[in-house]
DNA sequence: CAAGATACGTCAATATGGCTGTCCTAAATG
DNA sequence: CATTTAGGACAGCCATATTGACGTATCTTG
């Protein structure tokens, strides 16, 4: 990143390595780099008359198609209640469909249609697009340094569940 | 991380560096790495009878002391209407004053009360501890490369002013 | 089998934190 | 003087979350 001069790379070798500065540059890179990876996706949200809910929602269906409601609880840490509504929402314009589970039949399996397919994929695809930049931009060595410093942040429970979607379904 | 097997870490050696499952753990990590920083600090928000947009004030004007509301404005990226709410609860608990610029007298120049200070630097204790166990936990190089990759999510126009933040007030 | 736990759903009420649109004053700037 | 700018205020709306209570179907277990 042509923008950061040499003293801001070389805080972190300060002493302590825990610097105030370095923790207020973590929380606020981390606080810009949410904010503006997310609002980036909310146009093409707003043009299905979805918000930011249902694509958490639908994002994580789609990465491990054949979750359960409760799974999916999990994930997003909200209340039933507003799962609820945000299904029913996606339900209806036919984004996502259910089938009950075949081996616990009060389980709802929960799946993109083809439409919600296709949604999520064009939303992706603008995550994608900024996220590749920001890979490009700072190069393998960051980018694995970024998961971990994320990783960290997540508690131990989690963690589980988190890597779980990543070695896939 | 002990977590982290071989094969997690081998992903980003693949030929194109940026295969589908490397944005999408990015994204979750980033996703869940967020929410869990900030889950952090509602609890003792909650005791004030505050929410998370008071913080992020609190938060910024702790930054950067005799910020001018638009200054603000810009870096929480709301519309007025919605940060007036909040600097009003904010002034009616006594932890915001402001006062007229001294050179521009239609400006407020926005700082913490005592009280702020104190309740700024109890919210920021709770941050410093996830994000500082965080950073232990990947070590220096991992760090360096967490912030290039998030301040490559942030466009450039933005970005100057989230580097003047850190260049200090 | 009966009892209890679990998975899911729903109703009602409430809070937070955003938004738009409109109108206002005071002060700086041309 | 006219315009722009910094800030504020009002009304109303929307999205997303919450709690608590309750209902039903299904699985599990003593």
């Amino acid at each position: 990143m042509a923008v950061l001069n040499v003293q801001r790379e070389k805080s972190v070798a300060s002493p302590t390595f825990l610097a105030e500065a370095d923790i207020r540059r973590g929380v606020e890179s981390l606080y810009f780099g949410y904010s503006h990876l997310t609002r980036s996706i909310d146009e093409e949200l707003a043009t299905q008359g979805l918000g930011r809910a249902h694509h958490r929602a639908l994002y994580f269906i789609a990465r491990q198609p054949d979750l359960t409601v409760s799974d999916l609880l999990k994930l997003l840490a909200i209340t039933k209640q507003s799962l609820g509504r945000v299904l029913n929402d996606l339900a209806e314009r036919a984004l996502v469909e259910s089938r009950p589970g075949p081996v616990d039949r009060r389980q709802k399996l929960l799946r993109l249609t083809k439409a919600g397919v296709a949604l999520e994929a064009r939303l992706f695809s603008s995550l994608r697009d900024k996220m590749a930049h920001a890979y490009d931009n700072a190069g393998e060595a960051a980018v694995t340094g970024f998961w971990h410093v994320l990783e960290g942040l997540i508690p131990e429970s989690e963690l589980d569940r988190v890597i779980a979607l990543q070695r896939g379904p």
